[in-house]
RNA sequence: UGCCCCGUGGUGUAAUUGGCAACACGUCUGACUCUGGAUCAGAAGACUUCAGGUUCGACCCCUGACGGGGCAGCCA
């Protein structure tokens, strides 16, 4: 073996830089940060993370990583109305198994409420912020629209101490929800509405995930976002870019404040074809039971994706290789598939498994006879080691390994014709057995003693090997097969139809009696294999039993016969 | 209609900051193969949205057009 010997090079002047890497070399060059480097990944708990979200954590982490920075997972939990546990739990965790190292910092925006507090009366006494009685309906029209400027509010200029005393009494509780506002006094006539004197508070008399009752009003996000990226003194916060008009509301915040302030950057949301990725969306396929649950392997969550058995490796490298920048983009689920296939095919245990058996028998080898075959683990890792299969005179082969009348360039098994049996033997196909319809239901072939795998005995050549199992040995399993959630690439951009008319009806297909080789049978929930020519397949944690193993379909293999086939 | 952002092979990204467009996926050949997988060798595919300008030279800088996206929640 011979390798090429590669200089050592710092990783970060190989990799190709995107955009934010470039401004991040600059503020080392130029010492805006002190050398220091600290990202986080604020979501809100109001649903499971995605592959989009997966991005921004890949993103965000790797820079703190690669510049050995640190990194914040910290919850926006500014809306009690929308956020939940259980959705902190599930995020907690999917940062995690993506491999985002927040060295133990859960941090919540609601723990900062006090100090966002204080620094909001500190611009009400600025002058830079009133409490407004305007109705939620007043206010929007008052804001004005793209082309006329907004007016100013009626309450505008009230007293900077009747402005401290409203928001306290806000605070304390005496007003009912949305009955008041603290808004920040900019300017009415900005091109930009974020600028038309945004709200900072709103009154929600609702519980809090977290802080329970101790709050009725809440910062919104224009005003909060900022004040804990300082708080946390992150030196870059990386968003979305829809936020990319919020950034003169956020750097006003952080200058009328004084305080420390952090770079806002925007980037492009991962979309992928196929599928789609608002918690809104995912909220409602789940809601109205299109899918399972969040983690249906179907879905695009972090979760989704984990059940399916993608595993954090491949869900990085797909983060690297759809890279990171500014233009709107739709990303082709090729791309996914191939980062799994990509890991599995290293990694994975090989197995063989019928998915639609079909008997045959060896009509020339002994009745009672039963033989230990080898098998190789692995073909692209020998460590993997080798692993024995029984082989006897009853198997079950595929039944689409079998052709009555077959087109050119099949090359299976054909009447009269031959065919290898993967670590086993040929075999030739005598006889075929139909039932009363006329279907083919079992084949007596003969095999060649000569052939046996691993002996070079055989100078037979033969166009095609299939898989199999052994039919005494074999056992009974549930196999899972998925396919795209919708049938047409957007799926969410169709002017005329909803999202959900686009839904795939064979998106899941349960195959209740599929046989796997005996050497699987005591896999545990979450173990990867490749199934020998049909892809990659992982144990299901939530339906197998004791009793019954359930496999979900990762991925197909590459089937360059399927696409001629067709 | 106002403001902001973005336009590079089918898809996603690059281009040493002005020097004759590169990588990955996909596609197509061929080799090899006991997985129609993997691997290996190769090919096709982009006048960088368009039009002017600056320059010896423009994907890159300037101007304008065209196209796409975002913004009028007490959501984030």
């Amino acid at each position: 073996m011979e390798e090429k010997n590669i200089p050592a090079e710092n990783p970060l002047e190989k990799k190709s830089k995107n955009f934010i890497y470039e401004i991040i070399d600059d503020d080392i060059r130029t010492n805006k940060w002190g050398g220091r480097v600290h990202t986080r990944f604020p979501p809100e708990p109001n649903g499971y993370l995605h592959i989009g979200h997966a991005k921004s954590i890949c993103l965000n982490f790797g820079i703190a990583k690669d510049y050995n920075g640190k990194f914040n997972l910290r919850f926006d939990d500014t809306n009690p109305e929308k956020e939940e546990v259980e959705y902190v739990e599930s995020i907690i965790e999917d940062v995690k198994w993506l491999g985002g190292n927040f060295e133990g910092r859960v941090l919540y925006a609601s723990d900062y409420f006090e100090q966002m507090y204080n620094w909001a009366v500190e611009l009400i006494k600025k002058g830079k912020a009133y409490v407004d009685d305007s109705s939620a309906d007043e206010i929007r029209e008052s804001r004005g629209t793209l082309t006329e400027p907004g007016k100013d509010s009626l309450y505008r200029n009230r007293s900077i101490e009747e402005n401290v005393n409203l928001f306290e009494r806000m605070r304390n509780g005496e007003f009912k929800s949305g009955k008041k506002i603290l808004r920040a006094k900019i300017d009415m006539a900005s091109p930009n509405f974020n600028m038309r004197d945004p709200i900072m508070y709103r009154i929600v008399h609702a519980e809090h995930h977290s802080q329970g009752n101790k709050w009725c009003i809440y910062p919104t996000y224009d005003w909060a976002h900022g004040l804990e990226d300082s708080i946390e003194r992150i030196t870059h916060s990386i968003c979305t870019l829809e936020f990319e008009n919020h950034r003169p509301l956020y750097d006003w915040f952080l200058n009328e404040l004084g305080i420390y302030h952090p770079q806002q950057i925007e980037f492009a949301r991962l979309n992928l074809n196929y599928t789609v990725m608002s918690k809104r969306k995912l909220l409602q396929l789940v809601r109205e039971k299109f899918v399972d649950d969040w983690d249906d392997p179907r879905m695009p969550t972090v979760s989704g994706l984990r059940r399916r058995g993608y595993t954090p490796e491949a869900i990085r490298n797909f983060a690297e290789i759809v890279g990171v920048a500014k233009r709107n983009a739709v990303t082709d689920i090729g791309l996914l598939e191939f980062a799994i296939r990509d890991d599995l095919n290293k990694h994975a245990q090989r197995a063989m498994a019928v998915l639609k058996p079909l008997k045959v028998v060896i009509i020339n080898y002994p009745e009672n006879k039963i033989e230990e075959l080898d098998a190789v683990n692995n073909p692209e890792d020998p460590l993997m080691g080798t692993r024995k299969i029984p082989f006897s005179r009853e198997i079950y082969i595929e039944q689409t390994d079998f052709m009555e009348n077959p087109p050119k360039g099949y090359h299976r098994l054909i009447p009269g014709g031959e065919v290898r049996l993967r670590y086993a033997y040929i075999i030739k196909c005598e006889e075929v057995i139909k039932n009363a319809n006329g279907e083919v239901v079992e084949l007596h072939c003969t095999f060649d003693p000569d052939t046996k795998s691993g002996t070079g005995t055989s100078n037979k050549k033969v166009k095609g090997t299939i898989h199999w199992v052994e039919a005494n040995s074999a056992v009974e399993v549930e196999v899972r097969l998925y396919d795209r959630l919708f049938t047409v690439e957007e799926p969410d951009s169709n002017k005329d139809k909803n999202f959900l008319d686009f839904i795939n009806p064979n998106s899941l297909e349960i195959i209740s009696n599929a046989l796997i080789e005996p050497s699987l049978k005591d896999s545990k929930p979450g173990n990867r294999y490749q199934f020998e020519r049909h892809g990659y397949f992982c144990v299901d944690t939530k339906y197998t039993t004791p009793e019954k193993l359930v496999f979900n379909r990762t991925v197909t293999l590459k089937d360059s016969w399927g696409n001629k086939a067709k």
